[in-house]
DNA sequence: CGTGATCCTGACCGCACGGTCAAACATTTT
DNA sequence: AAAATGTTTGACCGTGCGGTCAGGATCACG
């Protein structure tokens, strides 16, 4: 036994190295798919072709797969946000972050629908870091956006509505993904296209002072 | 034994109506904030205050709760769509329909979360309801808002894309109810108050000709 | 009051789940 | 080549799940 609990490890070996990340990767397929009580160890262990004990020696429990999953996803997930620069121009920087969340919904749905899952579920493993560090940072970027409307360079607009606004309509494409496919007959390309213009300009004409 | 299979068998005594419409309602409760999986009989058993057993006496599975809540649950969802007015003022049109959304994420936030832990999922006990009359209404309901565009009443934009982005933003407050509590901190009545004053504004810039 | 229909429950069943463990297998080190 | 370390697995365990059933309690009604 070689494995320690600390989520940060490096891992040893090529093989430990391997065969985390297949896990990791199996895992957030399955739990994004069928949530946290949904998905079973064994579906886990066939997505990454390993046995079930297999997993439990690379990770301690089912839990621990799914904390390091959403802890290593919250960091990036901010990280649109966190790109926003006061220094910029203020309908730019917003559009820009726009763009990126959609384009982060359109590159990783699995990571938005493992988000929603928990978050639509009342957040019961993921708790402080919500009130935490992503308080912290919106309401910082909302400070920015308020200074911008202060200055007359945007619309007066509450920025926190403003925010939800965006995180909603950008992440919808990725977890409510079935029913966008069924109502618009066209390839993920082409909706992912239309989306970023639609939102284009409503921002637009909504940013514009 | 008396219960048949029927959805909309019309309950004959009193206590049957009592006691289905209080199971419905612990299932909605427990389905909406677990998932289906993550709800257990005995949850909503204990929720409906009666026993398991008695549970399935009224409901052959725990299968039948969750499609009967679907089920009823589809139509008044899309009521509001429903009642948007092509004979109607465009702009206003829209704007009491996302006014009417919004109020449903306030006033049923339950129903809200079953739907979108259903479509998170995958839908995998949806499927064709959304292929076939949700599809249907919306595209009946986007040749209006395109009529009205080529008449020159509101602004160019997808309609389809203008109906998600609707959805998406109304309904972010009741599924991700605790992320936004979390970041307003400030009572519900009065979250939804500057909700509907700034979804009001951002649409009645976009749509504006 | 009696009697048939309806309503309710404790005890139980089979299964699948998360997790354990001893032992086999592989790889590296000495 | 053998010892030490690291990796994998089949078999197993306890628990909680959805669901069943025989029979008891309760009700509606003649």
């Amino acid at each position: 036994m070689t494995r320690d609990g600390r989520t940060g490890g490096a891992p040893r070996t090529r093989i430990q190295q391997r065969n985390r990340r297949a896990i990791l990767d199996a895992a957030l397929d399955c739990f994004s798919a069928h949530g946290f009580r949904g998905a079973t160890l064994d579906q886990i262990a066939r997505a990454a072709g390993l046995s079930k004990p297999n997993l439990l020696y690379y990770f301690p429990s089912k839990d621990a797969m799914h904390a390091e999953l959403l802890s290593s996803l919250l960091t990036t997930w901010l990280d649109p946000l966190r790109a926003i620069d006061p220094a910029g121009d203020p309908v730019e920087q917003i559009l820009a972050y726009v763009h990126r969340k959609l384009e982060m919904s359109r590159d990783y749905p699995r990571e938005s629908r493992l988000f929603a899952n928990e978050i639509l579920q009342g957040a019961p493993r993921f708790g402080d870091r919500i009130g935490g560090e992503l308080k912290t940072l919106v309401d910082e970027k909302c400070a920015v956006i308020a200074q911008w409307q202060a200055e007359g360079r945007i619309a007066p607009l509450d920025p926190h509505h403003l925010i939800f606004s965006i995180w909603a309509t950008t992440q919808h494409y990725a977890d409510f993904e079935v029913q966008v496919d069924e109502i618009l007959a066209q390839g993920r390309a082409a909706q992912f296209d239309a989306a970023a213009v639609f939102l284009d300009t409503i921002y637009r004409r909504t940013l514009r002072p």
